[in-house]
DNA sequence: GCTACTCGGACAAGATGTGTCCGAGTCAAG
DNA sequence: CTTGACTCGGACACATCTTGTCCGAGTAGC
């Protein structure tokens, strides 16, 4: 069981988009979090087709958030990303075998896919309880200095002086 | 983001195991689900290297469980099964690129990795709240006839009658 | 002592995630 | 209006992990 490492990826771009004042494109996140930028242009698309950031194309064009970030949660992120279907996949091996139970008995999940499943909906409630806006707040209170101000200045610095 | 399927089996022949008078062999557990026997033998050494079940080997031997059921979680299964790493793995991102943050700021985890590792432990907490003995009872409280009755019956046939 | 049965770890194949690339479309500037 | 450069979007290889399989070591019973 491992997620997918790009959640972090859009996680981070998401707060950092929290605080641009515009569009920021896809190879500039890259560079900001030291990234592979071809890469991580795929886990924008998959935020893009999830309706969680839109796209701007041509010059001065980028990504910018779809929602105030107190609308997005930490679940549409992973899901986003990581796929919305849970970790664990019940097989019904119980209508396998020699002592196959009938399908007729099997209207409700058997045991085994239930104490999964309450697992898989508490680990979502978790993350749906915790939103982009929560993230970016602790982030600002984790740092004495002001982080969002370091950022903003330096995506406006339109050329890449290191 | 996808678990073992190797859980689920484990899952069943542990709860399987409950009913057994006696060591079960692999092959026999796999003819029971109809599941490969090589690849379910991989998944019961976990089970084994976890402490979980223990092996005796020779003839008449087997797999049984070396704890009392209510004294073995589900949690236990999947972490001897899938890893017991947590699924998800902070690369501290934030501690690279132009914007990096100095090391000594970074003495906790950032606020992204404490929301995934918090529903981490919502999740670990739900699996370690159920025990292979409340599987068990569920399961026989699932269904009319006894079913670990007729697991027993069919076990004690010693040959591979279908 | 022998046989037959058991587990245990070492060895391939397929699937999934990771990483990369180039083309279509679009906006801004000249 | 033309040009240009910059943007995203999906299609294409590579690496890693899970899945699946095999044979050898060890042990209990006959």
């Amino acid at each position: 069981m491992k997620m997918s490492g790009g959640v972090e990826w859009a996680l981070h771009c998401c707060v950092v988009l929290t605080a641009a004042p515009g569009p920021v494109p896809a190879a500039r996140l890259a560079e900001l979090h030291d990234v592979s930028a071809s890469y991580l242009a795929k886990q924008l698309q998959g935020l893009s087709r999830a309706g969680l950031i839109q796209s701007v194309q041509g010059q001065a064009g980028g990504y910018l958030l779809t929602r105030p970030p107190d609308e997005i949660t930490v679940l549409d992120v992973v899901e986003a990303v990581d796929g919305p279907r849970p970790a664990f996949v019940c097989t019904e091996i119980r209508q396998r075998g020699p002592l196959a139970a009938p399908a007729e008995a099997c209207l409700v999940p058997c045991a085994i896919s239930r104490a999964m499943h309450a697992a898989d909906a508490a680990w979502r409630a978790a993350l749906r309880a915790v939103t982009i806006a929560d993230l970016a707040h602790d982030v600002r209170a984790d740092y004495e200095v002001d982080v969002f101000a370091g950022i903003r200045g330096w995506l406006a610095a339109a050329n890449g002086e290191t």
